[in-house]
DNA sequence: GTCAATGCAAACTCTTTGCAATCTG
DNA sequence: CAGATTGCAAAGAGTTTGCATTGAC
């Protein structure tokens, strides 16, 4: 089983630095918050992660646990899942599918490809549990987003 | 080019196949609604169906489409993109992963796999835009939910 | 000591719900 | 015609913001 490539202490390491780098103080809060996502395996909202860091740091408040994790997420120290900030999106599709997504404007358009919708997976999956389907997602710009060829502000 | 397996006249009497079959009334509205889904090639919200629905039914109201298209989702005559209803989660894992995704509670998980990382696409895919990369995500039920094995209502 | 960061509470946005009027079968 | 469905408006949930106090550097 590969859980990690990094390690708790690598990658609170690494938060430090990315904080320090940016010029912005490492707090508890933001300490805590960052590490409380880290131990989480699967992919907690931001009120899970709130009563998880309560416990540790009892007076922390709903609102810094947003602000931190839009924070960290804005420095690329960590990202969120989905197109950032989603609304409930609908898909007409029932057939077996796989997604086109465009990282700017969060575009999803269908494709087909029969040997996607059942790929072999690393043996390690079966511990999460059984799979029944796979869908590929290909990230990417779209062409409007390209058109526009407005680059994001480059991190590094 | 792919660009669906389907007519979107095949979908509509798909669509009002599925409605009669649950007893429940086809009206202008669900049509409508269904149509402006089925058209549009990404993946809109609420609101977005709603504005273009409005065009041709001015007197439609935004929670008429909320509702018509939950009771789509409930019916399986489409779906969501993501896990319904979802909030906003996030991941610190910052490296090239894939997601095993439990469709009953929704957890996710990380696991690794190189060959998934840059995976072939169909050449149709190079229309929607320039891929970057790829995130192969594994559904199914975890360990948990398939622990409490109660089977959700089975469609078919 | 200075200025960013926090906690509180109120605001905001997206989504859902209750009810009388309307429309489908 | 009966009962489901709609539109309206108001409520509910999740998330964000303003401001005085607290804490990191």
């Amino acid at each position: 089983m590969i859980p990690d490539p990094e390690s708790f202490e690598e990658r609170t390491i690494r938060l430090r630095d990315g904080l320090k780098r940016a010029g912005i103080k490492v707090t508890h809060q933001r300490l805590e918050i960052f590490r409380e996502l880290v131990r989480s395996g699967d992919h907690p909202d931001a009120e899970t992660i709130f009563r998880g860091v309560r416990e540790r740091v009892p007076m922390v408040s709903l609102d810094t646990v947003y602000r931190t994790l839009w924070l960290l997420v804005d420095l690329g120290l960590i990202s969120t899942l989905g197109p950032p900030k989603d609304r409930v999106r609908f898909d007409a599709n029932t057939r077996a599918h796989h997604h086109f997504v465009c990282t700017m404007c969060g575009a999803t358009r269908d494709f087909y490809c029969i040997e996607f919708d059942r790929l072999n997976l690393p043996v390690e999956v079966e511990e999460s549990g059984a799979v029944n389907t796979t869908q590929v997602e290909a990230k990417g710009l779209c062409r409007e987003c390209a058109g526009k060829a407005v680059q994001p502000s480059p991190s590094e």
